[in-house]
DNA sequence: GCTATATACTTGCGATGTCAAAGATCCTAC
DNA sequence: GTAGGATCTTTGACATCGCAAGTATATAGC
């Protein structure tokens, strides 16, 4: 394998994406036939306020792009997790919002999810080197995230 | 954000790699028509014995499965960057080899890609930091590098 | 030699996700 | 109020990649 020393990090850190996020999408996928993006999303809308987030928000944090969003949340539509909802201050908004099974199918998948998450990544680093992981990681740009996303006239 | 603090790394570990893989992936596909994936397989034939390698043993060491490497493969064949060659001892296995324009076109990407690779990844630490990343990150499971890959009656 | 199993590789199909373009709505300036 | 530009969302075309299945070759047991 190449490992020149400056690259070593960089190598390292595709190849453990690539292994670890298999490992789990596998388990996650066989498990509760979810995408690790679906988890995630899912993730953000069970702890936003209302259990709903606009569209364009939840790509900015889930890292995907708008059109990745509309087709990931076609199938949590599909499946009953989610529903649209109408903005009524602004026409083009269109909410995610989880469903009440939704709800149950996060909190159902959470439990194992995490498990796994923490026997396939969590569990090689102590705590200590878990934060210095995080704080290593958070420096790396993770999108232009232009603050202009102060919730608006939002009421219902 | 959700970022409870258990999940707080693997939160970031995922997005850091969606969005330095993301910009990464952009400047080397404009800029020389490679996936990063390609990139990484060009990497690896460069540095082999050769400038060839089987194709399960490049799957095994980039991670992705026999038909990912095939379907790469394809690409860079018709791009005329790598050959086939066939192994005299087992006539069921392939050889990936670079051809002369391969190392031509590795070489002239590998200066713009690694300087894009410090860029947007390296320069967000120090060395220390770095060699600390890429220690706790090689701890995680790299795939079940069954020790088989032992050069056999290779000679050809 | 012959069958059984393992390994190397390819192919069909489906899932995921991107980009570019288009439609709808909003906002600002005049 | 109207033109111009920005923002939110969807859609079509396309690329990548995994899984399952199939083919070809090798190896071990009989």
């Amino acid at each position: 394998m190449v490992t020149e020393p400056e690259l070593g990090a960089w190598i390292r850190f595709l190849r453990a994406h690539a292994a670890v996020t298999r490992e789990l999408s596998g388990r996650l996928e066989t498990q509760h036939g979810l995408t690790l993006s679906d988890f995630d999303v899912l993730v953000q809308l069970y702890y936003a306020p209302d259990h709903r987030l606009r569209r364009v928000d939840l790509a900015r944090t889930v890292l995907l792009t708008a059109s990745g969003i509309t087709r990931l949340l076609d199938g949590l539509e599909r499946s009953g997790w989610v529903t649209k909802a109408r903005c009524d201050s602004d026409a083009r908004v269109t909410y995610a919002v989880l469903t009440d099974a939704g709800v149950t199918k996060f909190e159902a998948a959470q439990a194992t999810h995490r498990a796994d998450i923490e026997q396939v990544f969590g569990s090689r680093f102590t705590d200590a080197e878990r934060s210095t992981l995080a704080e290593l990681l958070g420096r790396l740009p993770l999108a232009e995230t232009s603050p202009a996303c102060t919730g608006e006239g939002e009421t219902a």
